[in-house]
RNA sequence: GUGACCGUAGCUCAGCUAGGUUAGAGCACCUGUUUGUGGUCCAGGAUGUCGGGGGUUCAAAUCCCCUCGGUCACCCCA
């Protein structure tokens, strides 16, 4: 607090135990799912050329004001990724891996913005991403994955928008028509919102104000503007998530920061959290992107789910709470610390959570450390017990109490015990 | 980038309105009551440049200004 350099720095946390075993949890349980459906890993730098992220389009405030960028020692403009599609899809048009491609990841992404409840500097995502074929039943299967997923962690109160904004032609020509709408009630618009028009007249439908809200839904949808391909695209989706029994609402309204979406987009919310932070996950199509990074025209479908925020939804829904404990065993030694350092190495090789009191401490000290350290039993070596080759191995949450244990039956013992 | 609120012990906070002797509480920590036994109780102990700087004053945690930091909201997004 004193000096702001021993700080961990604006928007940015230290995870500690059990937030950060519950983070890891998260992932993995994230792998599992993914994995079964044929995704490989990837891990791509945290940094890139910054023109890898320009590319995803100077409307999106992501790359216009939001980048950590820098330039390096060799004088290359670089910065640290606000997002991994891109990079994902750098990586496929610097690697040509044979289609369908379908990869998974997870991992920190950064945004120069101002911190507040769920919203980070650094933040964590997972997410897939799917490229080689415009089949919408790869639509669906991205967004059953993201479903099943948030079920898995057993979150019940998510719910999934869905929209098209069709091909790119589609979207080109409902942009003409909503901003010819819009700039006729331009005056009854927000001043921002104004702004907005300019800048990036799709993201008008996203404004929460209430003076837009009105000439929002009066405006032009983009479901009437879809091309026939599009439609037949869409419809196919929605019959796909019916037929998983997956339940998701149309949002004509529904557009993402990100420029790069075509046809298929949606976002998961939450009805835990109240903040304004309710967005937990979200995707779409990018069927451009490839080709826009210099790859043959592929196109290609994912998603990215924030980490920080949904587990902010399982806190609201008292679901995938943390680890509940560290140790199971806590090895108290008064004759020096020579048999709890053979014993303790001799559990953790069979496969138990260990650990001892450190110190020439009194028995006192140590018993009151293992309670602290939420272990179910405290492994007692004393001078007695040296004496006759026993451990004493005390209960310290139920009601067995203490019994001497022969010290070669130990681990058969705990065994037993621990199940 | 804009706005609001908040910075006092490791943590949560009281004290500030009407300035006045060594700045408090609870939790946590350590020790003891019990020289081989934790969790409850009791007793004792350690811990603060009262975010930082400047000003007003005989006197500032308290009043004023600046600054740094934090939180939340707008914006944007996960």
């Amino acid at each position: 607090m004193k000096d702001s350099v021993y700080r961990a720095p604006k928007g940015t946390r230290d995870l500690v135990w059990p937030d950060s075993e519950r983070r890891r949890s998260f992932i993995d349980l994230f792998a599992g799912i993914v994995s079964r459906a044929g995704y490989a890993e990837i891990v791509p730098p945290m940094f890139e050329h910054i023109e890898v992220f320009q590319r995803l389009g100077d409307g999106t405030d992501v790359v216009r004001k939001e980048m950590y960028d820098f330039e390096d020692k060799g004088g290359r403009n670089i910065a640290l990724r606000p997002e991994q599609t891109a990079s994902i899809v750098r990586a496929y048009a610097e690697h040509r891996p044979s289609l369908p491609w379908k990869v998974w990841y997870a991992g920190p992404n950064f945004r120069y913005e101002r911190a507040q409840k769920g919203r980070f500097r650094q933040f964590d995502q997972v997410g897939v991403e799917a490229l080689g074929t415009d089949d919408p039943h790869l639509d669906v299967e991205v967004i059953a994955i993201a479903w099943r997923f948030y079920e898995a962690l057993g979150l019940r109160q998510v719910n999934l928008l869905l929209n098209s904004v069709g091909t790119s032609q589609d979207r080109t020509r409902y942009i003409e028509a909503l901003s010819g709408y819009l700039e006729k009630r331009k005056d009854d618009l927000s001043t921002e919102a104004q702004e907005t028009l300019v800048s990036n007249p799709l993201r008008v439908l996203d404004s929460k104000r209430n003076e837009d809200i009105g000439v929002v839904s009066e405006a032009p949808s983009i479901l009437e503007h879809l091309s026939d391909d599009a439609n037949s695209h869409f419809n196919r989706v929605q019959e796909g998530l019916e037929k998983l029994k997956i339940p998701y609402s149309v949002e004509p309204n529904l557009v993402r920061g990100l420029d790069y979406y075509v046809q298929t987009t949606f976002e998961f919310t939450t009805e835990s959290i109240d903040a304004a932070q309710d967005a937990i996950g979200g995707g779409g199509r990018y069927d451009g992107l490839a080709a826009e990074m210099g790859a043959p025209a592929t196109p290609g479908v994912g998603f990215a789910l924030g980490l920080d925020r949904t587990l902010m939804a399982c806190e609201a829904e008292k679901t995938f709470i943390g680890p509940e404990q560290l140790l199971q065993i806590y090895v108290v030694d008064t004759t020096g610390g020579e048999n709890s350092l053979v014993i303790t190495d001799q559990l953790r090789q069979n496969g138990f959570k260990v650990d001892r009191s450190f110190g020439d401490r009194s028995m006192k000290a140590q018993m009151k450390a293992a309670d602290k350290s939420g272990a179910k039993i405290a492994l007692i070596i004393g001078e007695d017990e040296v004496e006759k080759g026993v451990v004493t191995i005390r209960d310290l949450r139920g009601e067995e109490g203490q019994e001497e244990i022969a010290s070669d039956s130990i681990i058969a013992n705990l065994e037993k015990r621990l199940g």
